[in-house]
DNA sequence: GTGGTCTAGACCACG
DNA sequence: GTGGTCTAGACCACG
């Protein structure tokens, strides 16, 4: 799988990163038990700090996304806690951003559209 | 209309201004045309800076979705330009907010509801 | 010779009136010698402060497009000076538009074709 | 690039600092992808706050002649979008001047002359 | 070291 | 009274 970092975005790095994870655990392009890149060799891969990458690392962690062992380095977990929430901060965004398709006139089949496209099968 | 800042959410203050009249213009909360407080209102009504409010009002005046005068304070836009797209970081965000809810094992007919209900109608 | 005022604009309601009366007289919609409407007439038709109208008709009378007295009110001079040079202002001004105007990929020819547009015949 | 801030004048500094930025991409003398001075160099070189440059910092970010990273500052953006047109403010402006320059007793052939300079080739 | 955020307080032009 | 500008100074996350 392919990290593509934007250095000029207002995301982070890190977070960059742990999206770009998390969005390929959930197209299946990072499969469960998966082993993921070293932290060195990722860093070496995308030119940027090892901290960086191991901070990225560290909250896919806390997450529940991947697992972490000294000898087998990172792994996608096979069993990913399924809350069947959002969580408060997505709600909120996703609001935000509904509220703003509204606003720019889109309808709502539109953006369901935009929903399924994104959703995959 | 009642603003309400977390004081502790890693979104700036004047970007929970600003969203927030977003949202409430969306609902309906907010009219086309309606006078919003003054700056110095808003920010001494929730104890924060009038620099702080200032530039929120500033942001939503440049993606037009308000307009403000010297004499008469800031009112809500009449006719808010329709772009019809989600923006480049919107779409960015919604993947990822997709991406979170697949994995948390909501299903795409639970997304689509939360979708109903944030849309209103 | 109808004014129109935008009071969401940042240029100052004075500097609008002024603008469009030194427009009005380029154009040849006012005519040497011609009459404008009196401050009074003036702000009452545009619903402003007298004052703001007076403003305006005060710095046209000191750059020499108007002549004012009590008898007749105000009038287009009939000679107005002709420096034959842009001013400093307008000269930065016209450099930072040519500048913003190349950036955005307008070409020369295309923006000689707005000015001859502008410049009439 | 040197900035030359004039303290006199009716142009807010931040903008005076924008418009400069803006000119010297336009005429080559910052060349894309080149670094800017930091936010903190500026403010000191030529005494101002450092609110200051960076609020033109941040405009020029969100008209898209810049990208800021907290590593590495800001630079002059590669591929600045290419609207092919000038705006309506732009526009404004530009009819204000040609009609001052008109009546000023410049002829549409020195506007153009004066235009070819500005332009460069 | 970098840009970004926020404050307290001041002053300004416009109307 | 209104929004807009600017300062001096502080603190922050990111890398």
């Amino acid at each position: 799988m392919i990290i593509k970092i934007n250095e000029y975005s207002d995301v982070p790095i890190y977070m960059q990163i742990r999206n770009q994870i998390v969005m390929g655990i959930s197209s299946g392009e990072l499969e469960a038990g998966e082993q993921l890149p070293t932290v060195r060799a990722l860093s070496s891969e995308i030119g940027i700090n090892t901290m960086t990458v191991s901070k990225a690392y560290q909250i896919l962690k806390s997450e529940g996304y991947i697992l972490t062992d000294r000898k087998n380095g990172a792994r996608v977990r096979t069993e990913i806690n399924q809350s069947k929430t959002l969580g408060s901060q997505n709600t909120e965004e996703l609001k935000r951003i509904v509220s703003e398709a509204r606003l720019s006139g889109i309808s709502k089949e539109e953006f369901e559209n935009i929903i399924n496209e994104m959703w995959g099968n």
